[in-house]
DNA sequence: CACTAAATTGGAAACGTTTCAATATCGAAT
DNA sequence: ATTCGATATTGAAACGTTTCCAATTTAGTG
């Protein structure tokens, strides 16, 4: 492989010109640059970026973090992300944390380590203290008060939508399913935003989250099924929940939509063969993902940035299930 | 950031000495090894990766190039292969090419320069040519008979398979539906298992592929509803395509699996709002990620393999549709 | 033509490691 | 005590860049 010293040679050059030409610096006469260059072509060089990475003590890779890849949301989230990293020149690597606290930890040394240019992360540690003096971070839907910035949709908001979507669909005892909450997520606001808009129409409306000594599923749904053998309408924080609860439902005789009107979060569903078709509340997913991008470059850049949250606005989407 | 000198010289010796203690080389006095751990432990070092990897002139970064982490195949196997790597100390670098052969190839230059381990490939691109002598890589799904490896499914076992069971569920006259072939894809042996499985039971079999020129979704399938009226098997080549046949025969007033038995490949989908829920040829995508990983090391510690193709046995997994 | 300022280039240090030849230390055998 | 071999340790070079200061060239001016 050709290095710098060679084109150097070739050209007939010192070193430092050579870095001057291909970092394209001022100060280099057009002759000498052509020179140069006709070395550089003939010799078939390309600058080695770890020793780059080394003498400047940064690198421009970019690490995402997220409990699996294999979840839907996370991987549409990654392909935006990636997409507008490479924009910028940035590269992604990729660290599935299992939501494992310990796994969470040991990526962050291995990426401190690395000297990685910045993380974005979807973690379920408190990460505050852990990394946020030394790399720049953007944390989606976690918000953890402090220089970590965090980048979510607007949940409330989201909340609220729903709420009003069931009661114009006919639901008169609407409730909230969801499971237990994670410290510092923001997505806890679908619920507060769902119970206030409840209050502020003066409607009833039932909350059910999971207890943390609950481990079993069917559990989870039937309980709810039980204790709440009135509801007609059912906004599930999460469309995965949603399909779990209309399957649970089916099997309990209950007709969706006709009995229960429901509505998820997420929207990532695109594929002619999720049926039924789930109506949801929206996530911008792809602008969630460039967003935290373009607020980490900046961050990267040695830029601050004005606000702690970013809250990116949802859209409903009606399905075959309001 | 402390480095290995400040470790030395806090410890009285060499950094040669350090960094023998580090990379637990031999021939190092254990009184001295105790005082370099103080040290380390200390000042809190740990050490350079990037210098590492500059000094050695390697890194411990693999990429995966595929064309979009979104499509839900390639991020479960983006997870297993995420996992293994991560076993053996490697780290993950994500690209997606969007299947553009000219993305495809800024991909490679950039991995070049940046001088990562190897390359597990999902590409579009005859990549024959390109960086086979330099990197180490493995293919998945396409086969370039060259030193680039393939791991993929056994895609014509898969193919005999689909077809013995149409014919079990009741399909007299069968069908293979699949857009058009990409060049080099062991995906097509998807087909050719099909047929020949038909042909040696004497069974009459059609075939439709989409022709090139037909970039008409729509169209693609009703054309093949009308010029076919008689099927009542289909396997198709994907799972999505499955769906979507599913979805435009639905639409025909075909009724599956009454009219029309379905078969897809993939089985990718282990949501429970995937309805109906298809019979597929499930890929056996854990063990592919994990055997395109472990090859894949051992060709980057110099090994190299005794065979140009490895297929894994794949399964069938009945659903709805037949 | 001499002089000055500006433009261009050369050369070397530095980044944090690993590695290798050279040197030092230690115990045991003489 | 002295020598020998084995075991430990040192010190410096090297990896491929960037960057800074000094040296040199060039261009412009009187």
């Amino acid at each position: 492989m050709a290095s710098i010293k060679d084109v150097a040679n070739l050209a007939g050059v010192a070193v430092g010109t050579v870095s001057r030409v291909i970092n394209n610096a001022p100060a280099v006469k057009p002759t000498t640059r052509d020179k140069v260059m006709a070395a550089i072509k003939q010799l078939n060089y390309v600058p080695d970026e770890v020793a780059r990475n080394f003498k400047m003590q940064k690198s421009k890779m970019v690490a995402l973090m997220l409990p699996s890849i294999w979840n839907p949301f996370f991987s549409e989230l990654a392909y935006y992300i990636e997409d507008e990293l490479d924009r910028s020149g940035f590269k992604l690597m990729l660290c599935n944390s299992g939501g494992k606290p310990e796994k969470e930890l040991y990526y962050f040394d291995m990426l401190k380590q690395n000297k990685v240019a910045g993380i974005v992360g979807i973690t379920y540690n408190d990460i505050e203290n852990i990394v946020s003096t030394d790399i720049p971070i953007i944390s989606i839907d976690r918000h953890f008060n402090k220089q970590i910035t965090c980048v979510t949709s607007d949940n409330f908001e989201g909340g609220r939508v729903a709420l009003r979507e069931l009661v114009k669909a006919g639901s008169k005892k609407p409730a909230f399913l969801g499971s237990v909450p994670l410290m510092y997520s923001e997505t806890l606001r679908r619920k507060d935003g769902f119970v206030h808009e409840a209050q502020t129409l003066g409607i009833p409306c039932a909350v059910y989250e999971e207890p943390d000594s609950l481990k079993d599923e069917d559990q989870y749904y039937s309980n709810f099924l039980q204790r709440h053998p009135d509801i007609d309408g059912v906004f599930a924080i999460t469309d995965m929940t949603a399909a779990r609860y209309i399957e649970k439902a089916k099997e309990a005789g209950i007709r969706v939509p006709d009995d229960v009107k429901v509505i998820g979060y997420d929207g990532i569903q695109d594929h002619p063969y999720f049926h039924p078709l789930l109506s949801t509340i929206r996530q911008p997913v792809e602008e969630m993902a460039r967003t935290a991008v373009r607020l980490l470059l900046k961050k990267v850049e040695g830029e601050s940035l004005d606000r702690e949250v970013f809250r990116i606005p949802v859209t409903y989407r009606a399905g075959e299930t309001t």
